[in-house]
DNA sequence: GTCTATATGTGGATAGAC
DNA sequence: GTCTATCCACATATAGAC
């Protein structure tokens, strides 16, 4: 364990050490892919033999873990998440959102949300973050709506899989991901139809605007 | 290319050779993994020396070609694809087909529709056997309904999300694919919503009758 | 503490004898 | 076609200089 935020701050040269060779990993995968990164490249492209690496992170799993940490971290800060006046809006523009950063890093949507990388697995620490990401997106949904754990992993679900549809089939394209408004319509449906509480009727959900 | 349905069969005791391989490879990925399958391991499986391997198949990456097109192929060999009398059965029966062919095989599942292993590409040939399965199992849903490709492609997404959630985070449980029935509601909701040909209270005939 | 140098084990892949 | 021998790249680990 080196770089967590743990005991005391050793030195944050160090830490600033470690979130330079995530960086550079980051960039390494982008260009070789995920699985395709090596240690040995990773050190030559920051100026170092192979086995300072370790100096860093025990194993080439533990750099993935702090990838998978420090991609976690990066939706948390990504942008502000608004919440919307309705459920609709709401579900709309988080979507909108999360599509966005995972089309921006195919490579990082690969390693925060598939299992790729055999023998893989996020630490407690780094899944801690996972979790805290995923609770952030979904409070304004809770916020807006009385919805079930089973309407967020449904709504979890399918857009994942728009989203890994667009990134295996078609990277760069749109074929898929520009249906998530009217799958969002179809949530809203779902949700709305067995909770009629506030809404009033008259709004069906027409698949007229853009 | 070896033991493709070309020219002329040099021998079909090479092919079936080939089927032997292809079947241990199976056993081996569903015990270490897709990727966690070497070579090395397989040929001591099969008997013989990890180069003579290299007679059938060309690379590692070939020999991943073989399992992909023999997956498809056990898909359309999987079960009497049936058309329901509506819509909503159909769906209904042809995801559910799907579900159970996906999660009787998690490794199986990973290769045909995940980017897992680095580099690997199927072949045109190989390919062309994804292209039939699918086409088979959209067939009795355009034969039911009037369904445009981007139907198609929210259907085969939104199922695929919740099969890839199931696999990923809750092996052999059924958490999300017991929501399929469910989102298959809201898939006909989508279709006839758009196309009000043969709902209870429509009275207009079908104009794509025959 | 961090680096260089080096050693080990395991992959995929090739060469050549039979 | 199958084998033995071998090569090369990789992750991993340790020793030791500075």
């Amino acid at each position: 364990m080196l770089g967590g935020p743990n005991a005391n701050w050793q030195s944050n040269r160090r830490t600033a050490a470690t979130a330079h060779i995530v960086q550079a990993a980051w960039e390494l995968a982008r260009e070789h892919g995920l699985g395709g990164m090596t240690l040995r490249d990773l050190a030559r492209k920051l100026g170092m033999a192979a086995p300072s690496l370790y100096s860093y992170f025990d194993s080439k799993h533990a750099l993935y873990d702090a990838m998978f940490a420090d991609g976690w971290r990066a939706l948390i800060e990504f942008e502000p998440l608004v919440a919307g006046p309705d459920l609709r809006t709401t579900l709309r523009v988080g979507t909108d959102r999360w599509v966005r950063f995972s089309l921006a890093d195919p490579v990082r949507y690969q390693l925060l949300n598939q299992r790729t990388i055999p023998g893989f697995e996020p630490s407690p620490e780094s899944y801690a973050v996972a979790k805290e990401a995923y609770a952030q997106s979904m409070a304004p949904i809770k916020a807006v709506a009385n919805v079930t754990q089973e309407d967020l992993d449904l709504l979890t679900a399918v857009v994942g899989g728009l989203i890994s549809q667009q990134i295996a089939n078609e990277p760069g394209g749109s074929r898929w991901v520009r249906l998530a408004d009217d799958l969002m319509d179809l949530v809203v449906y779902r949700i709305e139809q067995r909770n009629p509480q506030t809404a009033p009727r008259a709004r069906r959900p027409r698949k007229a605007e853009r």
